[in-house]
DNA sequence: TAGAGTAATGGCACTCAGCGCCAAAAAGGA
DNA sequence: TCCTTTTTGGCGCTGAGTGCCATTACTCTA
């Protein structure tokens, strides 16, 4: 019951929408009501990874600053390392729903591709937040490691799609490989992104993908 | 001083020839002699990750197997996920031989995967206990999260490879994208292979470019 | 052959992540 | 007020990983 934090003020990027039917029973129906919150949490745990470090910072020290017990954040999160990526999944029901808003007539490297770049899409405002985020996650070996599970259900995703279009199944080498060659593309726009503060995603997704096509045609 | 495990009789698959010259120091010079070696270590502990599990099998149990304390042991590895890895440095700079070794006047994308495809070559015998490990590797959670770190080593001596034949930095673009996409058709070989006993690792690499070429070409 | 020097060993104690267990807290409803 | 429901959070444990340091087991030298 100590100082607690403020509630809300810090909507999850990857999650904006989603955020407000999570962690809806806040009193509703009979039970001891929640202590807590995923974005409560997030914001107190941002907060101390940016001043000590993310390996410097504590479960303890969390859970201290966000006036909750040890234990309960590890009933908000499966692990520190899950803190940073929010609450991925939810964001990736949204990828789902992007791709298959893609036209069918749409080559499929097309309809990928472009669903990726639709993915990455987020407000002005929102991009700063991000951006650290994706600094955190980038940048630290123990979460760098970590994120490769999160990194297999976006690529999952995408085998799904891509195996239903082409009357395969999804762990088919084809689309797996898809999914792969999509993370990889992805994950160098990134790397530079978190260097060139100025170049959008966007832009720099296209030009992964052309630099892949022009290496690959001798 | 428990009964202690054979000495060698297990070559690091990864690293056949280096092996010999490791640990080389069995006597010779000053100080107390080791106690262990690599190799032995290694044996003892993918007996104990077969028949445990990974998880399943503390580094207390691996010192006693090899009959060495745990102290010991986290001399010899960093932590217990790099067990399963072995020396893969030394590997490293195999792989960078063979980039070295590929004529200049082939294509760069040809001359990158001909060196992955080179990378990949086993002598038939060494092939059983590599599929074991790869596949301790790329189907435990724990570990498929770890390698990533190993992976990104991986994809560092390519990017050097391509930036250095393109006069580019290796943290440039292109480099970069390339390294990415070489470990995205890897790893979708490698899972591929894991299934199917049969198919070579070659062949499978070999059609996971041909199918990202299909895949790219409309 | 008795040290002297050297380098690996391994025990001890500590921190921290993560988990099972369970009593207590805090709501709603009868 | 008591009963039901659900979350909380404290306690205690396992296991990875680390710093510290005395001990051990060699080689070399006088």
């Amino acid at each position: 019951m100590a100082l607690s934090a403020k509630k809300e003020g810090f909507v999850h990027l990857l999650d904006s929408a989603a955020m407000i039917t999570s962690n809806n029973r806040k009193g509703l129906g009979p039970g001891r009501p929640v202590a807590t919150t995923h974005g409560e949490i997030e914001q107190a745990a941002f907060r101390l990874f940016a001043e000590r470090g993310f390996d410097g910072t504590t479960m303890a020290a969390v859970a201290q600053a966000v006036g909750v017990g040890r234990r309960t954040l590890f009933r908000y999160y499966e692990s520190k390392n899950d803190i940073p990526w929010g609450q991925f999944d939810r964001t990736l029901d949204n990828f789902r729903t992007i791709l298959d808003e893609m036209p069918e007539e749409l080559p499929l490297h097309q309809a990928v591709h472009r669903a990726v770049l639709r993915f990455n899409e987020f407000p002005p405002d929102a991009q700063p937040p991000h951006r650290e985020r994706m600094t955190l996650i980038l940048r630290t070996p123990t979460l760098q490691a970590h994120s490769v599970l999160r990194y297999g259900d976006w690529r999952a995703v995408i085998a799904e799609y891509v195996a239903r279009r082409q009357g395969l199944r999804p762990d088919d080498v084809m689309p797996q490989m898809v999914g792969h060659v999509s993370l990889a593309l992805a994950l160098t726009a990134y790397e530079r992104w978190l260097e060139q503060p100025a170049a959008s995603l966007q832009d720099l997704l296209d030009e992964c993908m052309r630099q892949l096509r022009d290496y690959l045609t001798d």
